[in-house]
DNA sequence: CCGAAACGGTACCGATCGGTACCGACGGCA
DNA sequence: TGCCGTCGGTACCGATCGGTACCGTTTCGG
């Protein structure tokens, strides 16, 4: 028999989330694309959003993990944050970020999910911080949220644009402010 | 007999589609809460899809003029523009932007609705490109791409943390960005 | 070897989705 | 006065929504 009924509806399900929107995505769809049977998916989550907010904090874990790697890969300063969303940008199936798509879709900040991307969010800052700290850049965590929010403005822009550019543009932003 | 079914479609719908997601809202709702029956609805508009189209064109419109007029109030610089997004983001109803929260939760980028969002942003752009003109500041085009990148990343970021400081965040990126 | 646990499949629930058809009532204009 | 266009109201359509209940089957550990 068929197992990892939960690891198979969480990686269904972020596919589908993540392509189509949350609330684009019936439940329905979710199952017959897994192959997981009804009762099962209710097994295992007591509704569709706590799959939702399983997806998001999966997709927060590993996409750090991701971050953190590629940075590493392209010389471990800051700056080269930009490089590593310029390869996501570039992307077939780039949709922007899940995190804000799930803000914008769910309107009760209150949400387990709203909340579940907020704190996404706030560990990637956390995480730039650090690069800040090992980059020996002062006031790390002031230049970290200055970075959030470029890393922002280029995720959107590249959405917009469907072009990979904004991260090279929101690099030469982080730049001309580290300069200054 | 009541007049203008339209006009109350429309706002209706905008006020409901920006507080809820477009997707979250039915066209029951729009109905129910504009008072407007169900056949007049559809001899105005072909679908629900064209009244979204709708109101991110009336949106559009009606936000570029504020903007600008807020600008102008500020003093009229380039810069300015983050001083009206700070009134923007202190609003109690405040929600992000639409043509943002529309990229989201329209996956289909070729979409009626996603073409109506992308306008919007280049619109917006051309505003910008214009005050930077105003100001004599070099380059006003990169510039103003810049500034736009700047402005979404602050919209995001504002939704995000449910305060307004980004505003003044995104200002203080946008003034090093000038004095490089 | 047997039972518990996890599984896939299906029937079903009320509610709502977007959309169509038809109705009677009211408005301004000729 | 008569007519025509706009209006609100409602019944109805098939499809899908998220969720529940129950089924028989498979796998695995004691």
């Amino acid at each position: 028999m068929a197992v990892n009924a939960r690891a198979r509806l969480l990686s269904t399900a972020e596919s589908l989330f993540y392509a189509n929107g949350i609330r684009a995505v019936g439940v329905e769809r979710i199952l017959s694309e897994s192959g997981v049977g009804r009762a099962s998916f209710y097994r295992h989550f007591s509704g569709k959003e706590a799959l939702v907010v399983a997806v998001l904090e999966g997709r927060d874990e590993r996409w750090r993990a991701w971050l953190s790697e590629r940075v590493a890969a392209h010389g471990g300063h800051p700056l080269n944050i930009f490089d590593a969303l310029a390869e996501r940008f570039a992307a077939q199936d780039f949709r922007g970020c899940v995190a804000i798509n799930t803000m914008t879709e769910f309107a009760d900040a209150s949400s387990p999910a709203r909340r579940m991307a907020a704190l996404h969010k706030t560990r990637v800052i956390d995480l730039v911080e650090q690069l800040m700290r090992d980059a020996d850049i002062p006031e790390p965590l002031a230049r970290a949220k200055q970075f959030a929010l470029l890393m922002d403005g280029a995720i959107v822009t590249a959405l917009r644009e469907g072009a990979p550019d904004a991260a090279e543009r929101a690099r030469g932003i982080a730049q001309a402010l580290l300069a200054a």
